[in-house]
DNA sequence: GCCAACTATATGACTAAGTCTATTATTGGA
DNA sequence: TCCAATAATAGACTTAGTCATATAGTTGGC
């Protein structure tokens, strides 16, 4: 990485800035729904999954995060779990989309096509001042 | 709005579900550094700027929010403020980008890229499954 | 037989970020 | 004179997520 005097102090700075990209979060329980429509599943092979998507990019996302968002979607009646003892292994809790987690989901369609087209739209405007800047 | 025996109980558990699409609010930072590119502005007029974006579509969002939010990047170094007493009316405290926030709008435009291309796709996937549901 | 690694779920403490409510102060207009 | 708009901010609360840790069954190697 080249270093000008001004790109050292910066580089500092850029830490925990959410520049960065870590906080697409709200989406895992889009990305959930999505993942228990086509299989039902349990939690730690949830995790696996929602790691091949491209929103985690092959990392793991944090069980714990993802342990306690099923907990509140299944409270909020988007999805139903009931304890799998019948393999080998540790017990496994599998979940199952409910009709309220379908409906659930396509009211995120709707929303991603908004946000979609929103960050779009902030994206235009700051291409637009950051070139502006530099002519 | 119709109701299908369905729909009266799934309307009521629809409340502060995140699929009603609330949850853009770390955008508000680089919105911030995009109005301030352009103009230096004082707190409460970027509350008024950010109300006209199509991310909050006429809404004007919470000031304590805005003005914890321009403290917490005077903070970090991306904007830098000085009173204003000369005019009339209440005291405004006068917001300007720095080098270091114009950086961080330079890479906020990879991180809305990314954010838009990963959105995307939880759309078609999102598409894909429900459409599939419905056959 | 024991230990390590992997599978599987869950809790407690902490932090970040935002909302709601309320406070303070200036100014202009009915 | 009192109310509405402008302007900034603080306190209490809520939500959401992270980190560390606890628990427990299974598998494979030595």
């Amino acid at each position: 990485m080249t270093k000008s005097i001004i790109g050292v102090s910066l580089i500092l700075e850029i830490k925990n800035c959410p520049c960065e990209g870590k906080y697409l979060d709200k989406m895992v329980q889009p990305a959930i729904l999505i993942i228990l429509t086509e299989a039902n599943l349990h939690g730690y092979k949830i995790v696996q999954r929602l790691a091949e998507t491209p929103m985690f990019n092959g990392d793991e996302p944090d069980p714990a995060g993802v342990y306690r968002c099923l907990k509140a979607m299944e409270k909020r009646g988007l999805i139903v779990s009931c304890w799998d003892i019948s393999r080998t292994g540790p017990a496994k809790r599998f979940y199952r989309i409910t009709e309220g987690g379908k409906e659930c989901l396509r009211r995120w369609i709707e929303t991603l096509e908004e946000y979609h087209r929103i960050i779009g739209m902030l994206l235009s405007e700051a291409k637009k001042v950051t070139t502006k800047d530099r002519s």
